[in-house]
DNA sequence: TTGAAAACTTAACACTGTTAATTAAATTTA
DNA sequence: TAAATTTAATTAACAGTGTTAAGTTTTCAA
């Protein structure tokens, strides 16, 4: 049986290499750049193969979008050192922020575009990583409200709150709609002084 | 000269006609089925007709933009009648979230997609419509601090915080991200639940 | 009625995702 | 080892996209 899994191992191979050309791909060129002829292109194949190996383009972004979510998931295993409920969901939203600014073409795969979504639900996956990350929000608001540092509310609400701040806050940064509202050069600033001031505001005195 | 002002007027008409059957095929089968060839062949022209009245599918899709933008603001007419500008922006809030779940595609145009930005820089011109709107919140929010309904910040700083959160559920309940935290037949519930939580939360006690 | 200007269309380019049919390579069987 | 079978990869094609250049038809003034 090892022939067989040697070509398990060769198959799985062919796989990352697509799936890491295509996240170059995406960092250099862009969410909207990506063709499945210029994958192909890069990894020495003809556009065809690609469907030997994913069932369509969408379940290649949705790989993609995976990736992003451990690279978002790296930034916050400092998080634990943060003993202060508060602080530490601070400083979650702060990495938010950053992630989303310093990554832009990932973040719009992993939260704008619907490709990735439509390719969950025709594999019937979880989004495992995402719940992940949610989870983890949803942890830190119960811890706060345990700890009395904040009102007592539903857990999904205020998480769900939360969350769409600053989701709200990069995509319409990531859009260009927030230099509508502030200068182009203070929209990075003024995005860290609204997170901020959810915090110090939903804070009880 | 009113034969000139006839074929002027001839053009506008033409204009409107491009425009209104753009939004009619937006609402009927959503963004991205929006074509250049689609719009043309409803309005039984071809294709490259529409580059006679416009510079190109941007400027189409920025004008359809304008449009929705129109649409909203209509709702909003009824809050000049709201004299407390908490209740004011809770009302302003809950259109926006009605707004956003009733038109999605309509949203996803003004709010998500790049395509009418670019037009918009294309075109040198202003975000008339949209810069209405984020005047009003603002003054809103202005308002609020005068009265000491809210602790005192800077302006931009609130809005922004206010503009994002309602953004942020709108946008990740249209592509089916709020799903993830909530179940589907919750979500609406718990987007209201969000925002009312944020307005109870930054009134000042 | 002729000639210029405006309005519109046809043909084409360079792309896109995807499928069916075909060829080439690797492996198993006789 | 040679033939048969399975696996892997490719070519050709379909139906669609936005857009440009060149050609045609229509409109209107001289």
């Amino acid at each position: 049986m090892g022939i067989v899994a040697r070509k398990e191992k060769q198959k799985q191979e062919i796989r990352s290499l697509i799936l890491e050309e295509s996240m170059k791909l995406f960092t250099e060129e862009g969410f909207s750049k990506v063709s499945v002829r210029k994958i192909a292109e890069r990894i020495q194949y003809s556009p065809t193969t690609l469907y030997l190996y994913f069932k369509d383009k969408n379940e290649i972004l949705f790989y993609c979008c995976e990736s992003g979510f451990k690279k978002m998931l790296e930034q916050n295993i400092a998080l634990g050192l943060i003993s202060d409920p508060i602080e530490r969901l601070h400083q979650m939203g702060v990495n938010y922020l950053n992630f989303g600014l310093e990554y832009p073409e990932y973040y719009d795969l992993m939260f704008i575009q619907e490709a990735p979504m439509s390719a969950l639900i025709d594999m019937g996956a979880g989004w495992s990583s995402g719940d992940q990350a949610l989870e983890a929000l949803k942890m830190i608001v119960q811890d706060a409200m345990d700890k009395g540092l904040i009102v007592p509310a539903k857990v999904e609400t205020v998480a769900m709150a939360v969350w769409s701040m600053v989701h709200g806050l990069v995509s319409l940064a990531i859009r260009q709609r927030l230099d509508k509202l502030v200068a182009a050069e203070e929209v990075e600033n003024t995005m860290h002084e609204s997170l901020d001031w959810l915090l110090k505001t939903m804070k009880k005195v």
